[in-house]
RNA sequence: CGGGCUGUAGCGCAGCCUGGUUAGCGCGUUUGACUGGGGGUCAAAAGGUCGGAGGUUCGAAUCCUCUCAGCCCGACCA
C-alpha cells in the first residue's frame, strides 16, 4: 500500500483556492486549456454538463413562452458604434475581422489579403444585429411582442481569463424580447431573472440573491440590470446570470418602431438576458471538494454508476449480467421527471483507480456489485457528500435511489446556503467593513456577503477600490427598511450587498 | 499597454552561474509477473530537433544577440 494523499485534489480549498480550481476541472476531465490564447476546450464531461443545463434552461424559455432562432456571429462595426455606451463598455474588448483571405507570404507562410470595407466585429453579445433585424420585423403593434432566444459563442477578447469563469470565448444564450410598453418589458425582465433563479435553485442547488445593479455595474447601454448572486466557497460572489431591461435606448438607437392602435408611431421597449458557461464554473465552485467535483444530482451527466467487481473472466459475465439487470430497474425508475442515468464502468482499470475516477468527476451515487453481492442479494453505495461507503438490499436501493438524489440535491443546497449565511453580515460602520474585507494575507478565505445600507455609489469608490470590494446588487426583496450609509453616514433607503467578486 | 518570470519527454521539473563522453529525475504511458472490495508491489520498455533564428567556440541545453510563445502582478470584465 503506497502512501495515498488524503485527498484526491492537492492543494486544498483552504491551502489554494485558485489553483484547487483548476486542479478540479483537470481532475475531473471538464475542460482543458487549448493552444488558442484564453479559450479552452471543454471535453466530453464538462460538455455534457452543460448541455444538461441548457436543456433545463431551454425547456423553461420555451414554458414562458420564447423560441430560438440565430443570428450572424459578424456583426459589422457601424452597428456597433450606434449606441455610445454601448460601445464604450464592449469596444475594448472587441475581436476585430479585417480581412477575407489568406495568400502566400513571400517570406514563407501565410499573410492576410483582401482588406474589408468595413470591419466585422465578433460578436460580445448580440444586441445591434439582433436589433438591427428587429427593425424589419417590427411595424404593427400586432408584430409584438417579440420573444426570441439564441443559444451561441460570443468573443470577448479579456486580458485575464480563467476555465469557465472568463474565457475570450464562452458559450452562452442571450434572450432579446421587444414589446410595446415599458411595464411589460419590465415584466419580462423580471420573469427571466426569476425563471435564473429557479434554474440556480433547484437545479444547481445554488441559493442566490436576485437584485439590481447600481449604475456602475450596469450593462452599458441599458435602464435596469437585474442579476442572480452568488456565494462561492471562498466566499466571493459570483455574478451567475442578467436580465436586462433596455428602455427605449436601444430601439431609439435602431429605429425599432411600430405603429399603435391609435395609429402614432412608437419606439419599441426592449430587453435582453443571459447566462453562460460561466455556470459550470459557479456549479464546481459551490459543491465541489478537496477529492474533487460534486454535482447536484438533477445536473450531473450520470447520477448512478456501477461498478462491477470480478476476479476472472467467469467471474466478470456473471456480475455483469448481473449489474445489466439492476441497470435496466434503475433506469425505468424517474427522478423529478426524468428517468434515472445510470452508467456501467467496466473499462479495464484497477478497482481503486476506476472508484476514485468517478469520485473526482462527481458522480452522485457510486454502486460497487460483486459476487458477494450477487449471493447476498445486496449492492455497496457510495454517495458523493458522504466520505463512507456502506451496504443495503439491492431492492432497497432500487426502490429508494429517486429519494436518495433527492436527499442529496437538497443537501448540497443546504449546505450552500448555510455557507452563504455564516459568511453573511450586516455591517454599519466603515471600520467594521474593512474589517470584514481585510485580508491578513493573499490566500486566507476571509470576507463573504456585507449587507449595507448605502446612499450613492460615487462617494463609496475610493474605499471599495481600495479593499477590492463591489456592490454586487441591490437586493429585490426584504429591503424596505431605510437608515444610515455605513460610509458616509447619510440617509439611506435601501442595503446593498457589498463583497469581493469575480 | 506598463513591471517581473518561464520555455528541456504527455504532465511537473533538475541540469545553465563555472560550455566537454550516449541530456537526467518524478508522475503518467506500454508490456509481463504478483495481487485482488480497491487509486497496490516488482520488473522491463517506449518516449526529447533542450521554444525558434543567428552568432562566439575545436565543441552550446549551458555564453551573446534577436525573435516568438506562455505565466504572474497592475487598469477592464458574463
Amino acid at each position: 500500500m503506497a502512501k495515498a494523499p488524503k485527498t484526491a485534489i492537492q492543494p486544498t480549498r483552504s491551502e489554494d483556492y485558485p489553483e484547487w480550481y483548476q486542479q478540479v476541472i483537470r481532475a475531473a476531465d471538464l475542460a482543458e486549456s487549448s493552444p488558442v490564447r484564453g479559450c479552452m476546450v471543454i471535453k466530453p464531461w464538462g460538455y455534457r454538463l452543460w448541455e444538461n443545463m441548457q436543456r433545463a434552461l431551454d425547456d423553461m424559455f420555451k414554458a414562458t413562452g420564447h423560441q430560438n432562432a440565430y443570428f450572424p456571429l459578424f456583426i459589422p462595426m457601424s452597428f456597433l458604434e450606434k449606441e455610445a455606451e454601448h460601445v464604450e463598455g464592449f469596444a475594448k474588448e472587441c475581436a476585430v475581422v479585417t480581412h477575407h483571405r489568406l495568400e502566400p507570404n513571400p517570406d514563407g507562410g501565410l499573410r492576410p489579403a483582401g482588406a474589408l470595407e468595413e470591419p466585422l466585429i465578433v460578436r460580445p453579445t448580440s444586441e445591434t444585429i439582433i436589433g438591427a433585424t428587429y427593425a424589419k420585423w417590427v411595424q404593427s403593434h400586432r408584430d409584438l411582442p417579440i420573444l426570441i432566444n439564441q443559444w451561441a459563442n460570443v468573443v470577448r477578447w479579456e486580458m485575464r481569463t480563467r476555465m469557465f469563469l472568463r474565457t475570450a470565448e464562452f458559450l452562452w444564450q442571450e434572450g432579446h424580447t421587444v414589446h410595446a410598453t415599458s411595464e411589460e418589458a419590465i415584466a419580462e425582465t423580471q420573469q427571466m431573472i426569476n425563471v435564473y433563479a429557479d434554474f440556480a435553485q433547484n437545479w444547481m442547488a445554488m441559493p442566490v440573491i436576485i437584485g439590481s445593479k447600481t449604475p456602475a455595474e450596469r450593462f452599458p447601454g441599458a435602464v435596469e440590470t437585474l442579476s442572480i448572486e452568488a456565494m462561492m466557497q471562498d466566499r466571493k460572489a459570483l455574478q451567475a446570470g442578467t436580465s436586462h431591461f433596455l428602455g427605449q435606448n436601444f430601439s431609439k438607437a435602431q429605429e425599432i418602431m411600430f405603429q399603435a392602435e391609435n395609429g402614432e408611431r412608437q419606439y419599441a421597449w426592449t430587453t435582453s438576458w443571459g447566462v453562460s458557461t460561466r455556470l459550470v464554473g459557479a456549479l464546481i465552485m459551490s459543491h465541489s471538494d478537496d477529492d474533487g467535483l460534486v454535482l447536484p444530482p438533477r445536473l450531473a451527466p450520470d447520477q448512478i454508476v456501477i461498478l462491477p467487481i470480478y476476479r476472472d473472466d467467469s467471474q466478470r459475465l456473471e456480475v455483469l449480467q448481473h449489474v445489466e439487470s439492476i441497470k435496466a430497474e434503475l433506469e425505468a425508475m424517474s427522478f423529478l421527471g426524468q428517468p434515472l442515468r445510470i452508467a456501467i464502468d467496466d473499462r479495464d482499470v484497477r478497482g481503486g483507480e476506476k472508484k476514485w475516477h468517478h469520485v473526482k468527476r462527481g458522480v452522485p451515487i457510486r454502486l460497487e456489485v460483486g459476487p458477494k453481492d450477487i449471493e447476498k442479494g445486496s449492492v455497496f453505495v457510495g454517495r458523493r457528500d458522504q466520505p463512507k461507503s456502506f451496504g443495503m438490499s439491492r431492492s432497497e436501493f432500487i426502490a429508494t435511489a429517486p429519494a436518495l438524489l433527492d436527499e442529496m440535491q437538497k443537501g448540497l443546497f443546504n449546505r450552500a446556503l448555510q455557507l452563504r449565511n455564516e459568511n453573511t453580515q450586516e455591517i454599519t460602520t466603515e471600520s467594521d467593513f474593512r474589517d470584514f474585507f481585510a485580508a491578513s494575507d493573499e490566500k486566507e478565505l476571509h470576507g463573504g456577503f456585507a449587507h449595507c445600507h448605502f446612499a450613492d455609489e460615487q462617494s463609496l469608490e475610493p474605499l471599495l477600490k481600495d479593499l477590492k470590494v463591489t456592490i454586487r446588487c441591490v437586493p429585490s426583496e426584504d429591503n424596505d427598511e431605510a437608515g444610515t450609509c455605513f460610509s458616509t453616514g447619510k440617509a439611506a433607503q435601501k442595503r446593498a450587498i457589498f463583497a469581493k467578486a469575480y
